[in-house]
This record gives structure tokens, sequence and C-alpha cells, in this order.
DNA sequence: GTAAGCTTTTACCAATCGGTCAAATATCAA
DNA sequence: TTGATATTTGACCGATTGGTAAAAGCTTAC
């Protein structure tokens, strides 16, 4: 009996699917009620195993938690890092807030789940927050400041640009419930389509880019 | 023993004051943890009284939700209330950001009470959401339409218009500790005021108003 | 002051929580 | 085939959960 990634690698083939199964299933649960509100049999059950099975696996639930905060900060910020700042403002604008809205579109579980950490505290990753998030943004708002400097892009403050596309975007995911009720449970992929038109024009136009 | 608002009215100033402080306590445990992660014993303490006496008051833990989120649709609801459709677009669209994000500012636990509850599903204010909300939004949407048949404001979905002027706002509250962490801790007051002008002109210049 | 009603507390409950343990079972290299 | 190791299970634990019962203490109208 030696648990989770003890002696050499990531061994057996089962070990690595029962691990994805597990983290499959807790990303449904824990973006559904947050930390304290998802319980390790609603995960278990999920999953489809036995809860001391899970608990093999994973020795607390804090540690499904993490895994799963940790391999979702990293892809959260892919779109911010292809973030080009060779390319030019306008198809490089465009091109994050169509990203981040594939994101809310596509990974929805995911965007909640970082929203219900960030909203209670964000007390299992703050250090991922003021580590690698900060750091990545800080250079890109450098990226956003030599833009206006060189008038390409109006005079903005570059943080509170990149926090409303975040806003916005991650809206979609968050807030779906929401969205569905005001709009009416019709037309599931054009209000992407719709979604994305309209961002893409309020923030090139706000950018006075056209 | 008669409790809470069964015969005549609402009674004892005594009833009142303690309604008050539970559901005052219930906010700070509810916003930080959301409905499952909320504990009536941490409720209770936050209230500095004991459990029973608090269940006195509130038969369920349900009970206290849902009484925090019907007065808090309510308020959420106010700066779209005052939405004018007889004022003119730049005043109007520039005052309901305002007050958004002044709402933001000074009570962002309603807003996370909000958030988680919306995020994770909306179970106890679901027919709040189909019902009122849906209608003002409608008929804000429709104010908002006759501005650009006007020729005042550039052609948009009004809908995701306004989705977008919440998602900004908001995120200011909801967000809060995201903020803090990319943006270091300086500048409380200021930082209001950077966001308050950032997104007025987004969302002008956005609308061709200027 | 007193009785009726309002408020608070102590003690308690069954259910569920996160997690452990030892034994049973499945897998796989030799 | 076998023995070593990896996986799974059922039974269980103490703590905490939402909530109750009943009696004690407090207010207040009369």
């Amino acid at each position: 009996m030696i648990p989770r990634a003890a002696k050499t690698q990531r061994r057996t083939r089962i070990q690595e699917e029962k691990e994805e199964k597990i983290l499959e299933a807790a990303l449904d649960i824990f973006s559904a009620h947050g930390f304290r509100g998802a319980t390790i049999d609603q995960i278990a059950e999920a999953a489809g195993m036995s809860k001391p099975n899970l608990l093999y696996y994973f020795r607390t639930k804090e540690a499904i938690h993490r895994a799963l905060l940790d391999r979702m900060l990293f892809t959260w910020l892919e779109p911010l890092r292809a973030f080009d700042s060779e390319g030019n403002p306008e198809t490089e604008i465009r091109s994050y807030i169509r990203r981040k809205l594939e994101m809310s579109r596509d990974y929805p579980r995911e965007s909640r789940l970082f929203a219900n950490e960030i909203i209670q505290g964000a007390q299992h990753i703050e250090d991922g927050l003021k580590g690698p998030l900060k750091e990545l943004v800080d250079e890109k708002a450098e990226v956003i400041r030599a833009w206006i400097k060189a008038g390409k892009i109006a005079k903005c403050d570059p943080y509170h640009l990149i926090f409303s596309i975040w806003s916005t975007t991650q809206h979609y995911a968050d807030f779906d419930v929401q969205v569905q009720a005001v709009l009416g449970d019709k037309s599931g992929e054009g209000r992407f389509e719709d979604a994305a038109r309209f961002l893409e024009e309020l923030f090139l136009r706000g950018l006075g880019i056209r």
C-alpha cells in the first residue's frame, strides 16, 4: 500500500484513470456548491466509487480542491498569456475577448469553481493570485500602456481594462442562470455569437479603435 | 409563545432588534461561505446569541437566507429602476454605472450574497429572477432600443449592454480579493474613482456617445 | 403585584460530516 | 502459479450539522 505519488512516479494506468475520474466529479460538485458546501460523499458518488476508495487517491477534501485549482489557474490564464505584445491592438483585444468568451462557453464549471473560490475569499489560492497572476497581469498591462503611448488606443487604465474584459466574459459562465432567466431559454449558440459581437464592438469602440 | 410573525404584526421592539441583528450577522456569514457552507452556529455566534434563541426568530436556516435574499433583490434592482426613459442617454447610463459601482463599494456583502446564490444555481431565488427581474430588464431594454432607433446611441443588443454593466461594476465587490491581489493593497478610495472613470469612458465611447 | 405572554437557555437528538482501519480482493511480474 | 503489491470495501469514529423539547427567566398590561 503505497498511496498517491509516493515511491517512483505516477505508476499504474488505473491510478491515472481514477484520479481523472475523481477530479472530473469534484469539478462538478465544487463548482456547484463551493468548497465548504461540497461533501466527499457527493464527489465519491459522482465518481462512482466508495468514499474510502476516493480517499485512497486524495488524502483529504482539500487535496482534491487544491489539485483542481492548480490545474485551473493555469488554463484560466492561458488566453492572457496568448496576448501578444507584437500584434496590433485590434486583433489582440478582439481575440482575447473571443478566447475568454469561448472559455466561458466550453468550461463553465471551471469558471464557476474559480468564481466561488474568489468570492469566498480565495483562501485556497491566494498565493496563486499574488504570484503568477499578478506578474502576468503586470506584464500585459505594460503592453497596453505602450499601445496608449503610441497613440494606438485611447488613454485608459490598463488594469481596469483587463478587469472589465474578465468580468464581462466570465459573466456568461458564472451568472448563466441569470442570463437564461432574462433572455429566456431560447438561442444557445446564437447567444454566444451575440455576446461576442456586442463585446467586440463595445471594447473596440470604447478604446477608440474604430 | 407566539413565534415569528404569527398573530397581529411585528410586535415588540425587541423582536425587531433581534431579527435585524440576525440578518446582519447572517449576511456576513452567507456572503462569505454561500448557503451550504454557512452554519447556524456561526450565524448565532456572530449575532451574539444562542442557536435556539436564533431559531426562535427564524424557524430554519433557509428562512434566514430567504429573508435576506428577498430584501436583497429589491435593493439590487433599485439602480435599474431609477434608469429613466425620459432622461438623455449620456446622463442615464453614466449615473447607472455610478450607482451600481457605489453599491459594489458600499454593499459588497450583499453583492457577494447575490453572486453566491446565482453561481450556485439560484435555487432559492429562481422565481425572483424570472419574475420581477426579467420584467424590469425587459422594460429598460425597450428604452435602450428606443434610443438606438432615435440614433442617440450606437446600435447594440440592449440585453448584453445591461449584462456588461452589471458584470463590470459588480466585479469590484465580488472579485475584490483578486482586484486587491493584482493592484496591491494601495489606494482604497482612489480605486473607486479610477474604476468609475474607466467604465464611464468605456461605455460612453463604446456606445458612440462621444 | 401578578398573571399572561414573550424570550432565553440547557440539554438533547438523529443525521451527516471528514476521515481511519483492517480485512478482503484484484492485479501483475516472476 | 504464486507471492508481492495495488486497490477496494464495510464497519466504524468523533465532531459537527440543522433542529427540538421543555422549562426557566423576563416584560408588560392590568
